[in-house]
DNA sequence: ATTACTAGGAATCGAGTAG
DNA sequence: TCTACTCGATTCCTAGTAA
């Protein structure tokens, strides 16, 4: 693999690579034995062709070649393009009416919270309202990948799905940003949650501002294997 | 280099892989054992960062370990979005004054064309007057990259640098069309050479139209290394 | 000069297993 | 369970060299 990498380097400019084993070797960084034998291989794989030429020899990538190299190059652009940058919102504290906690108590939702954001939130939620900048920036949440808690119904009524992303509060606990698809509050609201008391915890009071970080990457803790 | 590869996957949706060694394992194709040593090494490296979780590893990969995929990014971009299409032109057929036999017979223009195209251009060269579509196209020239013929004097005069992208002549005859970088033809004119007479080759007549395919690699088959 | 075979040493892998 | 060690098996690399 890494082989017809570097190969592929050395064919990028012109299609083909022109040279000796020797050569190729040095280029590759490997002996001239070595060199031979992966161009043994990687023929004998389909995954380029040669032909010989009196100055050395003509090296060519094949089109089975370039789709291996094409499958890598996707799996690295995955990683690489992903969302990088973390937004940080800001909002002002207001007390709600309570029914953050009277929603994120039911079993449905508190669950799914357990398990998916790997803690259990503490039975209440941080009302934020964000300033003209911060609404701005909430649009940027779309950018990442939720995690996504699913609705449910406890048989009397229905619960919807609520999208949540990783937020670090204050700089200082990890909780979660709540985005209720059907919300009862307006775009400028966000509400928070973490495994503990967020007030109490860092000493807020209506009408300050509070800074809340959401890092790119929000799923979950638990293995992915 | 492959395991980064491997755990950048893994990290693509995310940022970070979670799990168990024996569960990463199983997704790189390898041993648990080799798992853990990849993970060891890569650490060592400062390519990865791992910090351990009750419910496996949590591990990322650090900023340069990123570079060091961003590089292998980069060299499979330069290979895989190289220009792919050839460049088709035609034109019709006029003589010129023969000031073209002139040019390419000068000895210092005449070694660079042995050395970098492979063959002694028969003395003279094909004028072609592009239509409008062709004109268009001439533009595309400069996404391929020339082959440079560098200027020279020879005592009591100069000549001036000139590119040349090889090109096939009426599907039959490999040649190559110049482009002086002061010509003292208009834009709609290209001018193209042959190791053989082409007019005669091909019978070919003034005001007749021909088709000139001119590849995306167009640089010499000789040794790169 | 090449390319590529052989042979032996070096690096790597994974089964077994300790902590 | 987990991670990571030892160690024999295997793979891989290169020096020497044939063609």
């Amino acid at each position: 693999m890494m082989a017809l990498v570097k190969l592929a380097d050395l064919c990028a400019k012109t299609g083909e690579a022109h040279g000796t084993t020797r050569g190729l070797a040095k280029l590759m960084g490997v002996s001239q034995q070595t060199a031979s034998r992966y161009l043994i291989e990687l023929e004998g794989l389909g995954l380029i062709s040669r032909s010989r030429a009196p100055e050395g020899e003509r090296i060519g990538i094949t089109e089975e070649g370039s789709k291996e190299l094409a499958a890598l190059y996707a799996s690295l652009r995955d990683f690489l393009e992903r969302p990088k940058a973390e937004l940080v919102l800001e909002g002002r504290l207001f007390t709600g009416l309570g029914e953050g906690a009277y929603y994120i108590s039911q079993g449905g939702y508190r669950r799914q919270f357990v398990e998916r954001l790997g803690f259990d939130p503490y039975p209440g939620t941080m009302n934020l309202r964000l300033d003209g900048r911060g609404r701005a920036r909430r649009m940027l949440l779309d950018r990442i990948d939720p995690i996504m808690i699913e609705g449910f119904s406890d048989g009397s009524r229905g619960f919807g799905p609520v999208k949540c992303y990783r937020a670090i509060v204050e700089d200082r606990i990890e909780g979660a940003v709540l985005v209720a698809m059907r919300s009862h509050y307006g775009d400028d609201v966000i509400e928070v949650i973490a495994p503990i008391g967020l007030r109490e915890a860092l000493g807020l009071r209506d009408g300050q501002t509070v800074r809340i970080r959401v890092p790119p990457a929000s799923n979950p803790p638990r293995p992915s294997a």
